[in-house]
DNA sequence: CTGAAAGCGCTTACAG
DNA sequence: CTGAAAGCGCTTACAG
């Protein structure tokens, strides 16, 4: 009930508060004698500096807030582990904030300024300019993950959407097939904005419109009843991309449950490369895109922020590359993307 | 950079910081006029309390840590998102405190002692009994998820692992599986442990001996290994009870890369009725443990705990329910459970 | 290297 | 209802 504090270790040692403090700060000035006695008491008393008390009065807080979704999808709940685990590497904590879709990430932003967290990191959610500012002004440095935003002192890790875009649509071109489509996410979301342009560019570079759908909603259900509606339209697809493995997984079952075969009546790539596209039961095809370099990019980021706060923002772009797996056909039988005309479709929804 | 304090407000409203404290403590007294004249103030300045401050000072920090395994595990993952929600909306947040494996909880622990948490829940790793003394000393709730202690003022939230167990077993029995097995995470997960207990209980009543495994780690891939051990052995079960979903689902697999039938040559059986075990891919039988429940249960018992510091633990049992899906026979079709006559056999390993 | 003093931003008795 | 004072547990200049 009643806590050991400084000055308990303070009178124990016989030195004053400040020297006890001393010892706790790394890299501040104490004689080898005051150390040992101070750690001596400190450790008869079971002592432990307050991070709160710290919090208040020191530079840091050692916390770091982020801004998170349902972690329905494997791949953010992998995210957050490895996260709060290199964190926690670096001696520093991890508090959550939710938010669900695309809502703003206002709420979570103030929660960071409440308890001075060190940082913000945003991997859920809808920032604004006006959040921005509001975070520069309170001197709170913002990572984004998976987002861009275009405000001054704000970084941000992303994937190279756009060229997972650019291999999905290469990879169905070269396994000849001809009504190729893209089952996202919505538009409000960002890296899925950039993986449907990097794929219909591509397609487009090679005569083809690729057909557009988005799941309704964020449910996890979402995605396999989007799929559903997609593979039973008229003009059904033999190659669909989907913004994530989450999604793509989902429509693997739907085309199952349709009674479609996969590779040979429709082409399924995810996104991800979750462990579960590996399982037996899907060999989904997808891109890799490592958790691990993720978080390792945030945590430079951060680092680098904290040691110079007046930096300009910084986005990384990480390298994604193809896992052709059992939901894609061979591409070796196939014909060279350049000599393939698809059949451009519109799709009859979004 | 520099943040509004309470004598900004104070000095803009043009009354004391302590007037201000009070507008902003529910229950302070604070006249119509003056609470008004803070709260424009405080808007007009942008201002908001300081947890860390408040926290320092106060009774709650609203904060709580939670120790948390990888989340690797669907449930896991659903189980946090949940948490958080649901502390979010009485106005607290939670701090992860990642641990692994059977790891001691002791440095989550501490964690949640730095920064003086409201409560700490331990959803991961082993606690001690010299744990529990630690936090009761320092007058830190602990809420249990998933194990038991029996130490005072130390409250619980558990699955009725035993019934599960015995209802798997009469699903077993009564879908005429002569050779039964249990596939669990290892000797130190406690509700692996209950879960074992009601089933091989239930069948001893019966006359029959399950076979034991395990599964060597903790990593995903151990339970498809283990699994594939255990299907692969000499007398190979033909009905197989996993001490969750994530183990069961990875048997499935395993079961079909044998070129097995589910539930023909084995049934399997899970546990917590994750979304993925009703997938067309699996339609996985399992019990029914509602994360909303187990969630609700932990939320009513920190409400209990905070309001009455002193009273006595308490242990609460949340009831699952069998899901009969596809990887089980037809109970209707099969003989009841008290006129089977099993084999017993002995396993090889463990 | 060390201690006394001031202060971080707030709350809680305490008088009025 | 209200303000002045003391204090939460610590750190950071400041003298010595």
């Amino acid at each position: 009930m009643s806590r050991v504090t400084i000055k308990d270790v303070a009178r124990e040692a016989g030195v004053s508060p400040s020297a006890v403090s001393r010892v706790f700060t790394t890299g501040a000035s104490a004689s080898p004698l005051t150390r040992e006695r101070v750690l001596a008491a400190a450790d008869r008393l079971g002592y432990r500096p307050s991070l709160l008390a710290r919090g208040l009065v020191g530079r840091s807080t050692h916390l770091v807030t982020v801004i998170m979704g349902s972690l329905s999808d494997p791949f953010d709940a992998l995210f957050l582990d490895a996260l709060a685990r290199a964190l926690a590497a670096r001696d520093t904590r991890l508090m959550i904030a939710s938010t669900a879709g695309g809502a703003p990430t206002e709420s979570g932003l103030q929660q960071a300024l409440d308890y001075k967290s060190d940082a913000v990191i945003v991997a859920a959610g809808t920032m604004s300019l006006a959040d921005s500012a509001l975070c520069a002004r309170a001197g709170l440095p913002v990572i984004l993950a998976g987002r861009a935003l275009e405000a001054p002192g704000v970084d941000g890790v992303l994937a190279d959407n756009a060229d997972g875009g650019r291999q999905a649509a290469d990879l169905l071109m070269r396994t000849a097939c001809h009504r190729p489509a893209y089952l996202g996410l919505g538009k409000t979301t960002f890296s899925d904005r950039e993986r449907w342009q990097g794929f219909a560019d591509t397609l487009a570079r090679l005569g083809a419109k690729p057909a557009e759908w988005a799941c309704e909603g964020r449910d996890p259900e979402a995605a396999f009843r989007a799929a559903s509606a997609v593979l039973s339209a008229p003009h059904r697809p033999d190659g669909l991309f989907c913004s994530n493995d989450a999604v793509a997984l989902r429509a693997v079952e739907a085309a199952r449950a349709l009674g479609l075969s996969v590779p040979e009546d429709v082409s399924i790539i995810g996104f991800n490369n979750l462990p579960q596209a590996a399982w037996p039961s899907f060999q989904l095809s997808t891109l890799d895109y490592p958790i691990g370099s993720l978080v390792g990019a945030i945590i430079d980021l951060l680092d680098t922020r904290l040691a110079d706060p007046q930096r300009s923002g910084e986005v990384r772009r990480l390298p994604v590359h193809l896992v052709p797996r059992a939901t894609t056909r061979r591409a070796d039988v196939g014909v060279p993307a350049s000599a393939v005309r698809p059949v451009p479709i519109n799709p009859e929804a979004l």
